[in-house]
DNA sequence: GCGATTTAATTAGCATAGCTAACTATATTC
DNA sequence: GAATATAGTTAGCTATGCTAATTAAATCGC
C-alpha cells in the first residue's frame, strides 16, 4: 500500500478536474446538438457523414470503426444516407468492400450544420475576455492528446 | 454591412477555436462512451438517471425539460429505469405530478459508471506535464460559463 | 486449380430512444 | 359547476444500437 502511494495520491486532484471536463463537455454538446436539428438529419446519420466529409472516401467496416458502431449498424445509417443521396456506394477493386464517398449534397448540408455549431459556440466564446479567449485555444490545442490517451 | 464589420471581422479566430473544442469534445465523449456499456444501461436512461442522482428528485416534466426531450420520451425511458428498479415513480399533493426519485440501486450504479468514465480520462490526465494539467483544470473551470452562453 | 476458410457486407429480428397526435385525469378559472 | 389549462401516458412512426445468420468474394492449402 504504502509503497504506491505517491501515484495514488496524484488522483483525486485529477479525478476532480476529470469530472468537470467531463460533465462540461457532455453539457457543451447538449447544447449544440440542439441545432442540428435543423439539418432534417439524425445524429447518426450526421455523424457517419461528418467522417467521410472531412475525413475523405473509405469502406463500410473503417467507417463502423470510426464510428465505434457494429458494422451492421453503420450498413443501415448508410442505407439512409444513400437514399436521401447524401452519400454513395461505390464498387471497389475487392469485390467484398464497398467505398462510401459523400455526394456534393452531402458535403454541403454537412458544412451547413457544422457552420450552426461552430458559429453557436463561437459566439458564446465572443463574450469572453482575452485572457480567457487565450485560455480556451490553448485548451482546444491540448484536448486531442488527452483524447488519444484514452 | 460595413456597419458591423468590426464584429464579424472578430469572428474568424474564435470560429476556428469553437471548430477545435467542438471537435475535441466530440472525440472526448465518444471514447467515454465505451465504458458506459458496462453499466448495462442505455444512454438516454443513464443520462436521465444521473439528473435524479446528483440533482435531486424533480417532476416528469422537469427532468423532459433538463434533458431537451419531448414528454413522451422521458415517460418511456422512466418506465425503464422503474423497470429496472432504478428509479420511483411517486405521487405528489398535486395528482397530475409525479416525483422521480433514484432508488439506492439507481444511485450506486450511476455513481459506478460515473467513476470508470472518470477515471478513464483521469488516467489520460495522469500522463500530462504539471504545466499542462493545470491548465486543463483552468479550463475545465472556464467551460461551463461558456456553456451557459451559448 | 479447386475445396475450405476467412473476410466484408447485408439481412433479420430485437430493444431503446426520439418525435407528433390523441387521450386521460387532475387543477384552475370564471 | 362548466370550460379551460396542465401533467402525464398511450399509440404509432422513424432512427439507431445490438447479435445471429446469410451472401458473396478473396485467399489459403494442398
Amino acid at each position: 500500500m504504502t509503497l504506491v502511494k505517491r501515484k495514488r495520491e496524484a488522483i483525486p486532484e485529477l479525478l476532480e478536474t476529470a469530472d468537470k471536463l467531463h460533465s462540461a463537455a457532455i453539457h457543451l454538446l447538449r447544447r449544440l446538438r440542439v441545432r442540428d436539428r435543423e439539418s432534417g438529419i439524425g445524429p447518426a446519420q450526421l455523424s457517419a457523414l461528418s467522417v467521410l466529409v472531412f475525413g475523405g472516401p473509405r469502406s463500410l467496416g473503417e467507417l463502423a470503426e470510426a464510428e465505434q458502431v457494429r458494422p451492421p449498424t453503420m450498413s443501415r445509417i448508410v442505407s439512409g444516407l444513400e437514399r436521401t443521396g447524401l452519400v454513395k456506394r461505390e464498387a471497389t477493386e475487392d469485390g467484398r468492400r464497398v467505398r462510401l464517398v459523400a455526394t456534393a449534397k452531402g458535403t454541403k448540408i454537412l458544412w451547413e450544420g457544422r457552420k450552426r455549431r461552430v458559429e453557436s459556440l463561437a459566439n458564446a466564446l465572443a463574450s469572453l475576455g482575452e485572457a480567457e479567449r487565450a485560455r480556451v485555444r490553448e485548451l482546444a490545442e491540448l484536448l486531442p492528446e488527452i483524447v488519444r490517451k484514452i
